[in-house]
DNA sequence: CTAGACTTGTTCTAATTAGAACTTAAAGGC
DNA sequence: GCCTTTAAGTTCTAATTAGAACAAGTCTAG
């Protein structure tokens, strides 16, 4: 049987997105965050908050796992959860003042530091890789389970 | 500040990575295996075995969770662990003949269903995507922790 | 030959993960 | 106005995850 021509692309993009993760990851830990909790803050910072149906969306986080994330990030003070009057199912999860304070120290901090990876980089370096990430998205979003 | 260009870029790649993650758990589930379970025996399927080393380089899973990886595998009777004489410290983990057989069961079916999504692209496609991949894999790379 | 350095794999901990079942609230059909 | 359906979050379970500390084997400088 020939070997499939799709196989190294998934090895590479699994390859980079692992590179990435493990990189960024690297510097969150410091800041005494996980990787998920950090996404979450990044979120929220600059907004009023939002119900954790889009936040989840977002981050990507299943809301079973957003869930319990919530919560560790609720315990360390840094968001809060309020009810909404409107929809009794729903919430809106924002920052606290402490929460705004620690996005406001490590969001820049991080950015820098992930775009030192993208130094040589120009807009066509970006078009071109944006454009084929696209691709290879779509192919596998449209056949995704409904 | 000046939104950084790269953002789009990993938010893209993070997408990507996460539809093609969920795309191909959803059939593996159905093999009965996990995602970790699936690349062990895809990647030791057609060898003689390996070292846990070599597997986790390859599988990109880290050594603390390979062991418990495996362990799992091995009491399903998929895989066997093999000691080596040559060197107490390392082992050869290798399939069993069951393991063999859902090698054999599930991998073609898992590359047919994977290859479906890829079905109008042709070899440019591909090159194009790969390379585009590999130049953002050497950027993140060159950065990591040595 | 032997002490220190390195390598391999396990163990331990805290957290994330997805999916499924469940609770509660809202919405729509009639 | 009810009843069914849908939606939002939580809870539960089994597994993965990374990192750190550890045990044990190998290697190497001297």
């Amino acid at each position: 049987m020939a070997r499939p021509p799709f196989l190294p692309v998934i090895r590479e993009l699994a390859r980079c997105y692992q590179a990435f993760a493990a990189y960024s990851a690297a510097q969150i830990r410091e800041f005494g965050l996980t990787p998920s909790q950090f996404d979450i803050i990044a979120t929220l910072g600059n907004t009023p908050g939002m119900m954790p149906k889009e936040l989840g969306e977002k981050t990507l986080i299943t809301k079973g796992t957003l869930t319990g994330v919530v919560d560790r990030l609720a315990a360390k003070g840094l968001v809060r959860r309020l009810p909404r009057a409107q929809d009794g199912r729903s919430q809106i999860v924002q920052l606290t003042s402490a929460g705004e304070a620690l996005f406001e120290a490590v969001f820049p901090t991080h950015l820098a530091y992930v775009g030192a990876a993208f130094a040589g980089f120009d807009s066509e370096d970006y078009a071109r890789i944006e454009a084929a990430l696209c691709v290879l998205r779509r192919a596998l979003e449209k056949r995704e389970r409904h």
